[in-house]
DNA sequence: ACGACGGCCCTCG
DNA sequence: ACGAGGGCCGTCG
């Protein structure tokens, strides 16, 4: 098991700090576009070691999203800022912030 | 094997 | 801007 999961761990230990990254664009970055969803799931699985910066995971809308199981969660947002993301109306800049992974990654 | 459940996404009204 | 509906996918019971 956790063989996706595992990649999906993998990369999110990879976004920048003050950059962010959505589930959609980890999907993708996997190869496995369409399994957003899922990769959500296995973030949410994980209880986020301190290792990964589960919360520069956000939607592809800019919405922060979820963190630790709560939606929208204050927690996450507060480390965002505290990465420097400046955060409006819950949403976040993805046309500064977003990381892309480019290349399919494995 | 099966069905339910998410830190989702996209398209319409 | 916002909610509803349908689709997709890996995990866990």
């Amino acid at each position: 098991m956790m063989d996706f999961s595992q990649k999906v761990l993998r990369l999110t230990g990879k976004i920048p700090k003050g950059r962010v990254t959505t589930y959609s664009e980890i999907a993708r970055a996997l190869g496995n576009p369409g399994a957003s969803r899922a990769v959500g799931n296995a973030l949410r699985g994980n209880a986020c070691p301190d290792k990964i910066p589960c919360y520069r995971v956000v939607r592809s809308d800019g919405s922060v999203g979820g963190y630790s199981g709560v939606m929208n969660s204050q927690e996450k947002t507060r480390r965002l800022e505290r990465d420097g993301i400046e955060i409006r109306q819950g949403k976040v800049d993805l046309k500064k912030h977003f990381h892309s992974f480019g290349r399919i990654h494995q």
